[in-house]
DNA sequence: GTCTATATTTGGATAGAC
DNA sequence: GTCTATCCAAATATAGAC
């Protein structure tokens, strides 16, 4: 009877290490740059020497890949509050909490909306999160009557370009960033012009 | 009187292979990414051992330096065609050679237009060339009307980032080359409705 | 100008003891 | 799980002979 342990204790301290050297290496990118992530200078800072790390992660493009993962689930926990509002007052809400999070972390915009890593390709589960993310958005956008499928690719080019141009000519500016709302008047001009139908489609709750 | 010599043999034969070497340099960025780049694969494939290449160039970033620069006169003469054009027609045809220069060569997209090697920034000179082409465009905005200035830096954006996306999610595919036109149509759309003067400026033939 | 030889650094990864 | 020791590879750069 003695022998059914609710919580598996070293399970989930292997798990608590597993995030704090992945905290530990957005740390370090953050400071090198994406592509100066390594072994050597991961491992003291969280107690360890360098081969230790492969208790937990299997080789480096390994930690690439969970911070892949972990990147697109914060922008879609970021993404989801904004799609709480609707229409236009909710693509701009959008529109600027998307275009904080890429300037907040250059590496991480390089990382999620960039191939610059090279070798470097997500895992099928890790790439499975940045498509059920952009199909959340996908949806929002059909419920809120941008039905045009190139509307959302034009959107996303739209933003993911501003913050390009920030990041690459003025990191920790904020120049680019203020254009952001007439980027979002220029789209839903361009949406209101063409047959984009500004009408939200029909709530769907049933066949 | 002898000692005159049109021309310097041994200069041109130092440019010329200087020129050798960075186009053998972009042959290698193509195949193997920009931060593929390296002295040991370079060498062999002009001819030479590594160690001769310091004869030409003063080290690695001395050739992403090159590359920049050169990279930018290209991409000027590209637009400087388009640029014969004016108004819409002319926007267009910049939007899309421009794309297509940037499609063309990811590598050469991201050495021009994002900051991806690390450690590497462009020299004072080579700097400059990216200003005079940027300072090139500009006036072509202002002869055309789109006085604007954020204009301008709303139309980069937007074409830089389709081909960021085209570039990071279908490398050699066409489906965001093909929102060009669209995206064209969203900009000017916006001129039009705002007080972007469609007019074209009065032409500057004199004071 | 080009070479050989080599220094130096960096960095991922493994073996095997504890 | 963590360590020491080490391997192996890649890659920039320099010294000095030819």
């Amino acid at each position: 009877m003695v022998e059914v342990p609710i919580r598996d204790r070293k399970a989930e301290r292997h798990e608590a290490t597993k995030a704090e050297i992945l905290g530990t290496a957005w740390d370090l990118v953050r400071e090198q740059g994406l592509g100066g992530l390594n072994l050597r200078d991961l491992a003291p800072r969280v107690g360890m020497r360098a081969p230790s790390l492969y208790e937990y992660f299997a080789s480096k493009h390994a930690i690439y890949d969970a911070m892949f993962a972990q990147g697109y689930r914060q922008f879609a926990a970021v993404i989801a509050e904004a799609e709480a509002r609707s229409g236009a007052d909710g693509l701009r809400a959008m529109a600027r909490v998307a275009m904080a999070f890429m300037v907040e972390q250059p590496a991480r915009y390089q990382l999620l909306f960039h191939r610059t890593i090279p070798g470097f390709t997500p895992s099928e589960p890790s790439y499975a999160v940045s498509v059920r993310q952009l199909e959340q958005t996908r949806a929002w956008f059909d419920r809120n009557g941008f039905t045009s499928p190139a509307a959302l690719d034009l959107f996303i080019s739209l933003i993911v370009g501003l913050a390009g141009q920030q990041i690459a000519n003025d990191p920790g500016g904020d120049y680019w960033v203020g254009l952001v709302d007439a980027a979002v008047d220029m789209f839903l001009s361009y949406v209101k012009a063409t047959g984009g139908t500004t009408r939200p489609a029909r709530e769907r709750t049933g066949p």
